[in-house]
DNA sequence: AAACGGTCCAACCGCGCAAAA
DNA sequence: TTTTTGCGCGGTTGGACCGTT
């Protein structure tokens, strides 16, 4: 059973696409759109398998396709990403706007998973490869547990789509209440405008909304974003699924120095989070610890901000510490040995011992994050 | 200048899912 | 309900490009 590939009739052609092809392709779409990859070739004179000229389209031809190098933003997105997400890269390219999954997933297999590689944090897991790097101080347990809660995490949080739908509908409702005609934010990242960005809802099926920092035009200029795990999920959530906490996963971005952003919350929550900067994250519960967190029932609210990227500092919303000396150990060792690679990677300009610091910020969040992995939960 | 090896990326392939028949 | 069809996704590949010898 099974169709043949779309590709194997015969006559069809194969391989680079010529300037002339793709200009039949472009004013095809331009006059008729893409509503049928299938019909399209014929109609646009091509002898091209419709699947082909899909790609040729997203992954080439689109208008807002964004090329060229990947900025530091960019990459933190990608990483941070994929430590939640794994491979799947559609989901992930839905947050950067302007790229495309092909393209984000070579720039991973071909850039940063290399350098993780090299720095010794094994790509697939994001955890330290290096295991007795964090024994001493006991962290390597909980290093190595991120894989395993982003992996569960993410299955759990995919089960939602089936209540994306009901989701969108609340979300569009709050548009409408957040941003009513007339109303005219001051910042260039509006709360109606975060609300647009629910492609994680439709992609992922989380329950939440993502934003990196983009603002209307999906540059990442932003340094500012913050991650929501709520477990304030409305009771539908509960009871459609069999699970008695149903985390919601919440990104949330501001523009810099903007404090117009809020972060929306589902319908069942009581309140907004708040219309004010991330930085004043109200939400923390006292004595909750990022550096521990549990999607046990335990947890209820958990906001990660990433003020000026992420920064291990950005990542800690109390007192309470990671040791993370012998990977931060580890990073300076790794930085001046690959600080020429770091360099040609830079998507930014700067001199070399900016872009160090920098770069060993960003690293240090990447461990932070994996450092903060929730051992304590009897899930693991 | 030629050969060789490594890197990068556009494009292809196969699979899974969902809708249509 | 089963089969067919179309779409989208992630993995893989082939060839162009570049640096080194």
């Amino acid at each position: 059973m099974g169709r043949p590939p779309c590709c194997d009739k015969v006559g069809l052609k194969k391989g680079p696409w010529t300037p002339e092809e793709d200009q039949k392709l472009l004013a095809c779409i331009e006059e008729l759109g893409h509503g049928s990859w299938s019909a399209l070739p014929t109609k646009a004179g091509l002898q091209r398998c419709g699947k082909s000229c899909r790609l040729r389209w997203t992954n080439y031809l689109r208008p807002d396709i964004k090329r060229g190098n990947f900025s530091l933003q960019e990459e933190e997105t990608i990483i941070q990403l994929h430590a939640l997400l794994g491979n799947r890269w559609s989901a992930i390219a839905t947050h950067l706007p302007k790229r495309t999954d092909n393209e984000i997933k070579n720039y991973w297999n071909t850039h940063l998973k290399k350098r993780l590689a090299k720095m010794g944090i094994d790509p697939i897991t994001h955890k330290p490869k290096t295991d007795a790097l964090l024994s001493i101080d006991g962290q390597s347990k909980k290093a190595a547990n991120l894989s395993h809660m982003a992996q569960w995490e993410c299955a759990r949080l995919e089960a939602e789509a089936r209540l994306v739908s009901e989701s969108k509908m609340r979300s569009h409702s709050l548009q409408h209440q957040l941003n009513p005609p007339g109303f005219a934010p001051s910042g260039s990242a509006s709360a109606a405008q975060l609300v647009n960005k629910t492609a994680w809802n439709s992609t992922t099926g989380i329950g939440g909304v993502l934003n990196t920092g983009l603002d209307a035009a999906g540059d990442l200029e932003s340094h500012t974003s913050s991650l929501t795990f709520s477990e304030n999920a409305p009771p539908i959530m509960s009871t459609g699924l069999g699970v008695s906490s149903m985390p919601m996963v919440e990104f949330v971005g501001t523009t810099s120095g903007s404090a117009e952003t809020g972060i929306i919350k589902e319908e069942g929550e009581q309140d907004w989070k708040g219309l004010g900067s991330s930085t004043n994250l109200p939400d923390y519960k006292e004595g909750m610890e990022i550096n521990s967190l549990s999607f046990t029932s335990s947890l209820h609210d958990m906001t990660i901000s990433m003020e000026g990227g992420w920064t291990p500092e950005s990542l800690r919303p109390n007192s309470s510490q990671v040791n993370v000396g012998n990977i931060n150990d580890s990073i300076d060792r790794s930085l001046s040995d690959n600080g020429k690679e770091s360099d040609e990677n830079s998507g930014g300009g700067g001199d070399g011992s900016d872009y160090d610091e920098d770069n060993k910020n960003y690293w240090n969040s990447i461990l932070n994050l994996v450092n903060s992995s929730p051992s304590d939960s009897p899930m693991f």
